[in-house]
DNA sequence: CCCTGTGAAGCAGTTCACAGCG
DNA sequence: CGCTGTGAACTGCTTCACAGGG
């Protein structure tokens, strides 16, 4: 069982899978660190380093068993196990992240939805019907949810992760374009879209202003 | 100007910008590097040395001028200069993203939409038709875009992308879970919705095995 | 002979700790 | 005397380069 993997090899063994299940469906029985390195868009000494962490899988001379090393990226990750997802904030973004296929597909199915709004409550999306966020607890406990996808504006960004955190969630991802406290046994992570094009705008500007080189590729 | 400021502070002056608006609107005249570490979730030394990038603004015994910095972020992220957006695919998560205030706000109107199945040409979002995606070239040009949104599935992304440099688009945010190529001349930022669960999945997992400590906090 | 696995070098980012200014 | 600004130490990630197995 892999233990204790750096950070920055843990972010890319998810696009190290999906590139690999491309590559099992093709047919492909070995990959070598450099046609794996040019999948995911990184360098091959990369991917070997990486996926030296695993343990070792690869063949010398040959490169790596595409099945066996999906199945050690997969126990990396956890992903033998169902993590079922609840998503508080029934608005635009909410409900798209409900309607996107991408979760269920790969092991993080929505289980159930959650709106602090009484008119949005009993709305049905994908299936699910939207209960009220004050059986949040309920809903965890009964469904054995384990993800929380925080979907609200700012403002009760923090008191839904309390809760979800109180309810027993072990990981959280958070949309919403704030700093949040939690107790570091519960992982957080945060996406903020504004954020993202911020930062995009320095570099673009960068790249406008006729000075050395710069821009972020892949 | 600021100029050549590492990618790991480009990525935090958003952060520090949403702390300082927040500190204007109640009326804050200065900061210290600490409390503003304490709101951005960083430490203060950290914040210190980002901000020295931009030049030196704090005084030495009192802080940070608040509207002062906030003008310094401002240019060293452009955010003088409005750039408009253009979404392409009006899926789920499309339209979620067009209906989504927190772009427009920060000075990243969304201008177009733009679909390749033609029964969602002309639908309208938030008071802007649909356009069919062979009309990206024009709108780019009529309506200055300079930044591209790529919200279509996977397949499509490395061509709507290839589509969106040739029409002069400067920057592209893509949420598509795959590998793009643009040339380097043009910042990308990827987005992976399950990507990110999926690291979730590994500390999470960590969390629960009983050895040493983990997890992400702030 | 090819491709992995890995020490070692190199580089970037973080943190420390303190000199110096207001 | 408080808080900034920054050299210097440190930590962690990336890249190199090559030994060694199939």
């Amino acid at each position: 069982m892999a233990r204790d993997i750096p950070d920055a090899t843990v972010a890319r063994l998810p696009i190290y899978r999906r590139s690999l299940v491309d590559l099992a469906a093709s047919g492909a029985g070995t990959v070598s660190s450099a046609a794996l390195a040019e999948l995911a868009g990184v360098n091959a000494a990369k991917v070997r380093k990486d996926l030296s962490y695993l343990g070792t899988y690869g063949v010398r001379g040959v490169g790596y068993d595409v099945k066996l090393l999906l199945g050690q990226i997969g126990d990396a990750l956890g992903l033998d196990v169902v993590a079922p997802v609840v998503i508080v904030g029934m608005g635009n973004l909410g409900q798209a992240l409900a309607r996107y296929g991408g979760f269920s597909n790969r092991g993080f199915p929505i289980v159930a939805l959650v709106d602090a709004a009484s008119d949005r409550v009993g709305d049905e999306v994908e299936g699910i019907e939207v209960s009220h966020v004050d059986q949040l607890p309920a809903l965890v406990d009964e469904l054995e949810i384990s993800v929380g996808i925080i979907a609200t504006p700012s403002a009760a960004a923090q008191s839904v992760a309390d809760m979800l955190v109180d309810a027993g969630v072990r990981s959280i991802l958070s949309f919403a374009p704030t700093i949040l406290q939690v107790p570091d046994t519960v992982p957080l992570r945060k996406v903020d879209l504004a954020t993202e094009l911020q930062i995009l705008g320095y570099y673009q500007q960068r790249e406008a202003a006729p000075e050395s080189d710069a821009g972020k590729s892949a």
